[in-house]
DNA sequence: GATGAATGAGTGTTCATTCAT
DNA sequence: TATGAATGAACACTCATTCAT
């Protein structure tokens, strides 16, 4: 057996299984769902072609098994998170509001775009796979990150501190200017800047870009005339 | 000659390179563009596969004149537009600002989403191509996305009209919410009502989401208090 | 009608019909029959694909002409050769004979080995075409040039000049060296020296390698006469 | 389970490349290798197509292989083979010389046009492939033939058996006659008579054509004795 | 006479997947 | 459990050849 010789490793099921999920993981990452093979999934995870099928029905399953594991992992997250609650009666400054979502933020960044890999299957590699079951569980991570933000939003109005407005458009744009800026890294091979990007997100989401009059009272130009 | 016999068909060679183009957009969109095949674009132009091979070198030089016809279609509508002007000293109102805004975003909707297999093409089949000459030019369609958006920024805080801020950021961020809805109504078979998301997002983007003190002058909890 | 505009050019029949056999026959030496394409043959034709096939049936009908027209010339040549006759009684000295012989090998090469892209095409591209009758016309410019040389021995043979031997496989032998020797000069893009080749040949042929016994007197004519 | 049914067969991976490389052998050889497509290498060795790109990176490197398989046995055997001497102040007869150029010549022409196959690889289906690496080692196996030719000239030369000559010219022209003539077997599907083509082929390298003068007596060992 | 446009029939090659050990 | 070996089914691409003008 030469220096080089490749021997068999054996694992229990379960870690195998995982492993080769890992391995999927970075691989679908890396190229794309249709542009990555089962050669390159296996060569990564050092074993055979033909073992990855004992622990996976066909390559669609492989991306199933990952997308699930992921949708998972958010889903328990949120589903972990207290909801938010504003006692009635307080009053909010708009600096505590402002606070208060950046710090939203971060955990949502910290949970759905854990790390880069994660971040490109879902952003990219793991639409387009054409794939109803696939797009399915892909959707259910979108509905339940959705549905964080847009009770957040919800109970913020009802209790005042938000205008009316369209929650899920609200909430839909939102998320997706969160996507946008969080490629932007990724696609230049930049770490994650949470900290930086809940704190500009959250100042542009709730104030806008509009400066405010400084001198001149605001009310002047109401937002909803009279 | 069988109903279903099928005759050639001569064209002219501009004509039938577009139609080659208009099928492949319609192709690549439903089924990405390493979902779909060659054999698929030629059936839906009613050619034969080897036609396709005497206007374009590869399947991947489809989606590159594909990509460049968009890109340069954007690239002009771009150029073509008149740059935003503020004249000094005028004072622009909160509506005012929010009806530019929104008329701004009705522009960059048509020209950018003209259609819904574009902005498939642009959001989904593109990307991943794993080709980095189509990235480049998907590349150059965002940058003249964000430079429009950006140059508008960037007067409007010369006038004093917007806060100061990060131009790029909030540019990037805003065209991922864009681009987030847009593919919601896309992915939900729904015609792009351009005119409900303009008016949405451009209050949006102005102003946030906080609701105004009603009561109180907005100006006592100051975005930055002494 | 711009500069590089290519104008449609007429020929008579008999004209193009010769200038697509030149074309083919440059293209076919230098990348062999089935590595030529007819594309490659209209290209240096400067006409159309369709073109050629107003000329010829197909593209084996191309190297069918091409193989015709060279055979024909060569068996022309043949034909029109004066047989050698040796007048009985008379006595060759061998330097007689090897001049003979030289000025005999001079005329087949000019005849058989025209040119660079004729000797090409005879000696590679064209064998191995996998056809029964290009294979036989070229087989019929093997026999005529054969039946040269065995005309020539046997003759020489009948007057005493020549030892008795099996004609056809000397001839045979002695063409495949001619062979050898020619492409060696065309494989390495040098001009064919007929005169040189020629010379050594004729010595070769006659005498072969032996060093002549110094001590008997072989001949009156030595090799090198002081 | 018909009559016609395929069944899978397994082999050893070292077996299995060289099963193809002896199919690749023969139709290569009978069909050219422009004109043998991957499908009639596999249907002959009865795999699967899929199953021949396991063992070689596309058609060219089967070639290479063949190619390589040839020239290391070639020149293998032409390294293993004792240098000829002849000690000094020997005197070598005619008829020894001869003796043992045949001798010399079997040898070559066993190894070298071992079958019928590899001699119409080597001869014409190789060659014309357009494809210098393959070029290269088939000019691999030529140069190793002529070298033994030309060292055993060279020897001979300096023993002063042999006249003053062109040694790689005349190496190169006789291979060309043993050439030819092994292909004309071939190409009549005879079997090559190596004992025959050796006879003749010797002599006439030896003393070439020309008849001895009749009067003065050439030699102890007269080639017709009267 | 000449050709632009079109294509059927193939070719080499890939890859997810299965079989036998 | 693990895998080397084998493959069907597809795919991108080529090329000699034909059709309509």
């Amino acid at each position: 057996m030469s220096v080089l010789a490749k021997k068999r490793t054996y694992k229990p099921a379960d870690e195998r299984r995982e492993q080769i999920l890992d391995c999927a993981l970075t691989v679908f990452a890396q190229k794309g769902y249709h542009g990555a093979s089962i050669a390159d999934v296996c060569t990564r995870a050092r074993i055979g072609r033909a073992t990855l099928y004992q622990y996976f029905d066909d390559k669609r399953d492989v991306l199933l098994a990952l997308a699930d594991r992921i949708a998972t992992r958010i889903t328990d997250a949120v589903a972990a998170r207290r909801p938010m609650r504003i006692p009635p009666g307080v009053t909010v400054t708009e600096r505590q509001a402002v606070a208060f979502v950046e710090a939203r933020f971060v955990e949502i960044l910290r949970v759905v775009f854990e790390d880069e890999k994660t971040t490109r299957l879902i952003l990219r590699a793991g639409r387009g796979a054409g794939d109803g079951v696939v797009d399915e569980i892909f959707d259910r991570i979108e509905r339940a990150v959705l549905g964080v933000v847009e009770a957040d939003l919800l109970e913020a109005q009802r209790a005042g501190v938000v205008r009316p407005l369209d929650v899920r458009f609200v909430a839909r744009f939102f998320l997706g200017g969160l996507e946008k800026t969080v490629l932007s890294y990724v696609d230049e091979d930049l770490p994650i800047d949470v900290a930086a990007i809940a704190r500009e997100a959250a100042l542009f989401e709730m104030v806008g870009i509009l400066a405010r009059a400084p001198s001149s009272p605001h009310a002047s130009d109401k937002e909803n005339p009279s």
